[in-house]
RNA sequence: GGUGCCAUAGCCAAGUGGUAAGGCAAAGGUCUGCAACACCUCUAUCACCAGUUCGAAUCUGGUUGGCACCU
C-alpha cells in the first residue's frame, strides 16, 4: 500500500488555511505548507500567514523556517517537505500538503529528482550579463546548439529558463531537456488525494480585492516597512512576494500608495489566473467547487472525507 | 434657440482617401533550482443613414449622443 498523501490547493483567497486545518482536527493530520512565501519569518500580513491561534493545536510545517534574507527554492523545499512527511508518517498522523505553488506541490507528488543539478557556482550571472549586454536572442542561440530540443520549447525572451537550460548543461554536462523527459515519466509514489479549491472566478476575484483591503487594515505598509529598514532589498527571493515588491515601490517612491494598492490587487488576480492553469493541467486533480457547498466549510469537509474513505485514506 | 468641437474594442488611444498602431483590462496557455517568478497567445471593421470616389474611419450632407461657449 502506497503512503497517504493529502494536498489541498487552490488561488490564492479560495480558503485552503481553514479547510486544512479543519480536516487535520477531522483525520489526525498535520500541516505542510506549500508555500513560497510563508517559509520567510517577520512575513505575516503579506503572506496571509495562519497565526498560532488559528492552527488550533495542528502542527505545522515549514512555515517560519527562514529569514527574509535567505534565499528559498523548489529544491529547498521538496527535500524538506519529503522529510516532514516522513516524520508526519512516522508518527502515524497523515500528511496534508496545503498550498497555491503548483509546482512545489508537483515536485512532492510527481517525486521530481532535482539532486543531479549543483549549487550556484557564478555561470547564472555569467549568462545573466551576457542576456543584457547581447540580447536575449544570444543565450537561446547558444541553447540551440547545445540543447536543440529545450531551445525549441523556450522563447527566446524566456531569458530566465534559458539561462536555467545553459547553466544546467554547464554544470551537468547534460541536456535539461532529457532529464525533464525522464522526470515526466515518474508517476507518484503516494496514495494520493490532490483537491484543488474553485469558486466562480468573479468571486475568486472579489475575494482578493478584500483580502488586499484587510492586509492594508491589518498594517501591510508598516510589516514592509520593517522589513525595509532592517535591511532588506528588493533582488531578494522574499522581496518578490505580492503585497511586498508593491510596497517597496510606494516605499520607495515610485508610486503612491493608490496606485501601489490598485497594482497589487491587479497583480494577485492574474496570479490566481496562474494558479488555475497551473492546476488545470495537472491530472488527477479533485476539483471542489465551493460555490456547490454553499461555500460551507462543514459540507466540504464531509466531501473530501467521503472521497478520501473511497481512496482508503 | 444659435455657434463651435467631438464620437475608433470594456477603458485609454494612434491613424486625416488605399483597406484599423499601441497600452491597460478580460480570456487562454507554458513552466522540472529565484515559480507570489519569468514568458507566450489573443479581442474592432471605426455612433447611425445617405452621398462623392476604383477605393472612406478618414471628404460632403443629414440623424443621434456628448462637451464648450453664446443668446
Amino acid at each position: 500500500m502506497k503512503k497517504p498523501l493529502i494536498v489541498i490547493a487552490g488561488p490564492t483567497a479560495s480558503g485552503k488555511t481553514a479547510l486544512s486545518v479543519s480536516l487535520a482536527r477531522a483525520i489526525g493530520g498535520e500541516i505542510i505548507s506549500a508555500d513560497s512565501m510563508q517559509v520567510y519569518r517577520r512575513m505575516n500580513i503579506g503572506s496571509a500567514k495562519i497565526r498560532p491561534e488559528e492552527m488550533c493545536g495542528v502542527p505545522h510545517h515549514l512555515i517560519d523556517i527562514l529569514d527574509p534574507e535567505d534565499p528559498f527554492h523548489i529544491v529547498m523545499f521538496k527535500e524538506l517537505a519529503d522529510r516532514a512527511i516522513e516524520e508526519i508518517l512516522e508518527r502515524g498522523h497523515i500528511p496534508i500538503l496545503a498550498g497555491g505553488t503548483g509546482f512545489y506541490i508537483q515536485a512532492v507528488t510527481r517525486d521530481i529528482d532535482f539532486s543531479e543539478a549543483e549549487q550556484d557556482d557564478g555561470t547564472r550571472e555569467r549568462l545573466a550579463v551576457l542576456a543584457r549586454e547581447k540580447g536575449p536572442g544570444y543565450l537561446h542561440d547558444i541553447l540551440k546548439k547545445v540543447d536543440p530540443a529545450a531551445a525549441e520549447e523556450l522563447h527566446p525572451n524566456n531569458v530566465k529558463r534559458v539561462i536555467r537550460a545553459l547553466e544546467f548543461f554547464y554544470q551537468t554536462g547534460n541536456r535539461i531537456s532529457e532529464h525533464n523527459e525522464e522526470q515526466k515519466m515518474r508517476e507518484t509514489p503516494y496514495n494520493l488525494a490532490y483537491f484543488v479549491l474553485s469558486m466562480p472566478r468573479e468571486e475568486q476575484y472579489r475575494r482578493i480585492d478584500a483580502r488586499v483591503d484587510l492586509m492594508m487594515e491589518q498594517g501591510l505598509l508598516g510589516e514592509v516597512e520593517e522589513l525595509k529598514k532592517s535591511g532588506c532589498k528588493r533582488g531578494m527571493t522574499s522581496m518578490q512576494g505580492l503585497g511586498y515588491k508593491e510596497m517597496l515601490d510606494y516605499l520607495d517612491g515610485l508610486c503612491s500608495l493608490d496606485e501601489a494598492v490598485r497594482i497589487l490587487k491587479r497583480d494577485t488576480r492574474h496570479f490566481a489566473k496562474r494558479q488555475l492553469t497551473w492546476f488545470r493541467r495537472e491530472k488527477d486533480v479533485i476539483w471542489i467547487p465551493q460555490e456547490s457547498f454553499g461555500y460551507d466549510r462543514e459540507r466540504i469537509l464531509e466531501h473530501i472525507l467521503t472521497v478520501l474513505r473511497q481512496k482508503g485514506i
